[in-house]
DNA sequence: CTACGGTGCTTTTTT
DNA sequence: AGCACCGTAG
């Protein structure tokens, strides 16, 4: 703490650089629509910048001004590099500054580590050592191979038990995004496998090779190539960083370890960059994120110049007291001071309700309230820990016709007709593909596992590959219909069509197995009708897939409630996905002690803090209104109890912030 | 070797 | 409540 105070100080030296620039010049009066703070970030050029942005403190607008501000200066927008969290975010920037200056601005190179690695990668391929047709492995896909590998190696037995495919893959992709061994996570997180380290140390390893072999790379590898790429500073990534001139990232205090070096690489040849982000609101640590990466910034770069944003201009006062509260209690932050000039409104609201299905019903009577007195549906959001909270009350909403959309949770790509299409798909661009091959086989009647692996061995020998038809002298008697998927992925891989031309040969394939896989096929069906209308948007193939993989663009239409998607609905989202935006109305739901802190984040002070700022998270997107609500009689599945007890994150709260309600029984 | 039905287990959060 | 794993029948 002591010497953050110190660090802090440097903020009011007096500021050195430049040559004053003629604010006359610019098309913006830059210092007139931004605050002193914001302004000097939005106007700062070469050299490395932290900007602390407490929540609401106008971060995007600053970096939208700073990217027009760089186009007007002259700086060809396609050598600014804007990093964010998701693609999404990306887009609005460049919008937003598009709008702001002129559309120069959207050729900036904007997106995600993931998504900026991919391009990268593929274009540097050859110096990487890879094949620019890789595909790209989603966190399932990882699974799924690791599961293979799990169960054909003899490695698992009955007798002891041992660590499930979802624990391998986080294992590995934590030990990759921290830079920790795997060894030291098992010995702190699953002591109890700590016996089977050897065997966990093998699977990895087979892992690892098969994806080299079968050029596959999952999210992390993209990072890892990236980094070796910028690490080995050979010719190619010295003309990549020629072009780039400047590098800004948002949500910093999102970034891992990984990152941070590749941030570091980015900058070689120039030393030109700006973080942006909120140590109070880290909350992906579970990917190897490190709040701390925020704090340790001014240690990586030369002359850090730190730049606090505090005026808040999202928030009434009584929110901003109400969350300054709850962050208050954390251990371990920047200090901030955050401040507000909106003031009127009403207080936080905490309700108790006495079951679920009270709360659901509070809130859609509230919803309509707002509705009547002129708050749009779009500017409500009621958020939750995790996505599955909200179903009893999405019930609700459908019953009182409230239009909702929900976001986190189950995505589009990650419904298993989706990847039974892309799986078709994946094998045509990278015929190595061996998940896909797996997955395609055996949707096909007859075929099981060790028929299956029976092909793919044929395959891998090239005894057998794709052909109008299967080799007459494989060893292997193929039936007819494995004869005609073959016809179909050899018309895949060699016709030159366009990506959503080879979309509709899939689904019409595709369609009799599905209907017979799905007793729901007649809602899933949209979901296909969708891709297809995505895929008109592709000229490549790989550039389809890649997306796909890279940015899940949008939910499955199951979870939809009504027709109208496009204009009026009420937003539902996990807390992790509500991040970065703000509502007039925001509803927290599921303040029960054992859901929210969830009841597995309680024992280390590490993770209980992570929830404390997700709950920071949450309230501070609220503008005007703030209701807190927890039933409080909640079926706990896992623990087979019902729990009662509210959130130790509403308990703690100074009780003048905040007003209680109580309800009862008069909405039944 | 696959299909199918039963039973127990699991369940944050996302690129 | 939905999926993964197991045992059994065909």
């Amino acid at each position: 703490m002591i010497e953050k105070k110190y660090k802090l100080r440097r903020l009011n030296e007096p500021v050195i650089q430049k040559p004053v620039v003629d604010e006359s010049r610019f098309v913006i009066n830059y210092s007139n629509e931004l605050n002193a703070a914001q302004f000097e970030a939005a106007s700062a050029l070469d050299g490395a910048y932290l900007i602390i942005a407490g929540a609401g403190t106008g971060k995007t607008r600053t970096l939208v001004y700073r990217v027009a501000r760089l186009v007007e200066l002259g700086y060809d927008p396609k050598t600014i590099l804007l990093l964010t969290f998701t693609r999404k975010a990306a887009n609005e920037m460049m919008n937003r500054a598009a709008v702001l200056l002129d559309k120069r601005c959207s050729k900036v190179n904007g997106g995600t580590f993931h998504s900026f690695a991919n391009l990268t990668l593929r274009k540097y391929a050859k110096a990487v050592n890879l094949d620019s047709s890789f595909t790209i492995l989603d966190q399932g896909d990882s699974e799924d191979i690791i599961n293979l590998i799990r169960s054909q190696s003899g490695i698992v037995t009955k007798e002891k038990r041992f660590p499930n495919k979802q624990t391998l893959t986080k294992v590995f992709s934590y030990s990759v995004n921290t830079g920790t061994a795997v060894e030291e996570i098992i010995k702190e997180d699953y002591p109890h496998f700590v016996d089977s380290l050897d065997k966990i140390l093998d699977i990895q390893r087979i892992f690892v090779n098969y994806k080299h072999k079968n050029n596959l790379l999952d999210y992390d590898d993209l990072l890892v190539y990236l980094n070796n790429f910028l690490n080995e500073f050979g010719p190619g990534a010295k003309s990549l960083l020629s072009s780039i001139h400047f590098v800004m990232v948002d949500e910093y205090q999102d970034t891992n370890k990984l990152q941070a070096e590749i941030v570091k690489g980015l900058t070689r040849l120039r030393n030109n960059i700006m973080v942006v982000g909120d140590d109070s609101q880290s909350i992906y640590s579970f990917r190897g994120a490190n709040f701390k990466n925020i704090m340790e910034f001014p240690n990586l770069f030369n002359d850090v110049k730190i730049i606090k944003l505090e005026e808040n201009f999202r928030s009434i006062q009584s929110i901003l007291d109400f969350t300054n509260n709850i962050i208050e209690r954390a251990v371990e932050k920047y200090s901030k001071n955050l401040y507000t000039r909106k003031t009127g409104g009403a207080l936080p609201v905490i309700i108790a309700a006495s079951t679920e299905n009270l709360q659901s019903k509070f809130i859609v009577e509230k919803i309509l309230e707002l509705r009547e007195e002129g708050v749009p549906l779009k500017d409500i959001a009621v958020l939750f820990r995790s996505s599955f909270f909200s179903f009893d009350l999405e019930i609700e909403l459908a019953k009182a016709n409230i239009p909702f959309q929900k976001f986190g949770g189950m995505k589009f790509i990650e419904s298993a007709h989706i990847k039974d299409i892309l799986a078709f798909l994946r094998i045509a661009s990278n015929p190595k593909d061996i998940v896909s091959w797996y997955r395609v086989l055996l949707l096909h009647e007859g075929v099981g596992p060790k028929t299956a692996q029976k092909i793919l061995d044929e395959l891998a020998t090239a005894r057998l590959t794709i052909k109008a038809s299967p080799d007459s002298d494989a060893s292997f008697r193929y039936n007819e219909k494995i004869a005609s998927l073959f016809q179909l992925l050899y018309k895949l891989h060699t016709e030159r069509k366009l990506p959503s031309e080879k979309a509709q040969m899939v689904t019409d394939y595709y369609y009799p197995l599905f209907k017979d896989k799905y007793d729901d096929f007649n809602k899933r069906k949209k979901d296909i009708d969708i891709f297809l209308n995505i895929s008109e948007n592709y000229k490549t193939l790989e550039s389809l897939l890649a997306d796909m993989a890279i940015e899940p663009i949008i939910e499955s239409v199951i979870d939809i409630g009504a027709e109208d998607k496009e204009n009026e609905f009420v937003t539902l989202s996990t807390i992790h996905s509500a991040k970065g935006l703000e509502w007039h109305s925001v509803f927290i739901i599921h303040l029960v002690e054992g859901f929210f802190p969830s009841s597995r984040s309680v024992d280390k002070l590490e993770t209980l803090e992570e929830e404390r700022r997700l709950m920071y998270v949450a309230s501070t997107r609220a503008k005007h209104n703030l209701f807190i609500t927890y039933p409080m009689n909640l079926f706990d599945r896992e623990a087979g109890t019902t729990l009662s007890k509210p959130s130790r994150f509403i308990s703690e709260i100074n009780p003048e912030l905040a007003e209680g309600w109580l309800l009862d029984d008069e909405y039944e």
